[in-house]
DNA sequence: GTCTATATCGAGATAGAC
DNA sequence: GTCTATCTCGATATAGAC
């Protein structure tokens, strides 16, 4: 039988040792991009040889693919969630909350993808021209609607978004600085938290 | 004679050439990270032959890190010339406006930066927890007198300086995802500027 | 399915001619 | 100072035993 990958029923040991392997690669890709990983680097977190791991997935490159798919699935999903019919202030200070909740929780996938934009995008710029592009348009098409109704105030819905997505994932991706700067302050996002919803009901309140 | 390195009255070909693969280094270096830029690549687009990078530089690294000081010098310029003196609003919306503009002109030192705080800093985290912690410790204190002064709104200034590196470098390392979501838009830093400033005189506006 | 051993290749760095 | 040719090493991927 040939690889994993072309079989039709995966038995539950194989499902959980390609599990592991996503597991390991994403510790070891996040942190040191793409290029900077081994296989080697990966086997050992795994706790499996090298060929091993060439068992499971066709190449490094396979391993990879297969991380970047499986995050933009969920790292979509906040904003797929942004409803044209809820209070228009309570829903994007809770689209902040929750990608900042998210980040929290995924740091190694949000340095997965920043390092990927970063490189051009190379795997995923088809998505982004495409399922991101639609929906950005669709959603920047709500936060119009909004305005125009004087629900919020008159913004860009586009840099809206660009500002919430920077500035919540820094915390991520730039955490080696935050930490650098914040020397005593052992949880950054605690504070994070309550700093980015008082600056977006400032941004969003129609009265201003 | 060794390298040029160590001579102490470099000629002006030296100096020229020297200024030429740091250049050529500084465009492969901020497409393709560290790891995965090659010296051949950087010979070729310098227009000279691997060894002869080689002679001018003792090695891939110290050409990386000849540009990572480089850069540090001018990265932080702006932050040090915010004037406790001046009318507060408007020396941070003009730091804004500043970071803003040099990530315009710079972006391949945005991103080049990016990329070496993603990985962790290897090369600099000695200047971030030194130089630029002490800056924006000092920075954070300017900002605190003004608050206290009730000058501006009560915010927390080190997250209002992550924010402002956020949104703005956002526009250079993201480029890719920018320009696929505007897709019609040419020049995303054009509407990005009064967004930002906007933004940030709402969140500062001390009587809200 | 999992290992050891190995083929192969790309890239950093050096030797030495010119 | 600059080149061609080469050494060397590390990493991907494969072959083949168990």
């Amino acid at each position: 039988m040939a690889r994993s990958q072309s079989t039709k029923r995966p038995t539950r040991i194989q499902r959980e040792k390609t599990r592991e392997i996503l597991e390991a690669a994403l510790d070891v890709f996040s942190e040191r991009g793409f290029r900077g990983s081994t296989i080697d680097m990966i086997a050992t977190r795994a706790g499996l040889s090298k060929p091993n791991i060439l068992y499971y997935f066709d190449s490094k490159e396979a391993i990879h693919k297969a991380l970047l798919d499986e995050l933009l699935k969920t790292w979509l999903a906040p904003l797929y969630a942004l409803d044209e019919a809820g209070e228009p202030i309570e829903e994007i200070c809770g689209y902040v909350a929750q990608k900042l909740k998210m980040t929290q929780k995924f740091p190694r996938e949000s340095k997965l993808f920043a390092n990927e934009i970063l490189q051009g995008a190379p795997h995923v710029l088809p998505e982004l021209q495409g399922e991101l592009r639609d929906l950005v348009t669709l959603k920047a098409g709500v936060v119009s609607g909004w305005i125009k109704a004087g629900k919020i105030a008159d913004i860009d819905p586009m840099h809206l978004f660009f500002s919430i997505w920077a500035t919540t994932q820094h915390y991520a991706d730039f955490d080696i600085q935050v930490r650098a700067v914040m020397r005593d302050v052992n949880d950054p996002f605690a504070s994070a938290g309550p700093f980015l919803d008082n600056m977006y009901r400032k941004l969003l309140n129609p009265a201003s």
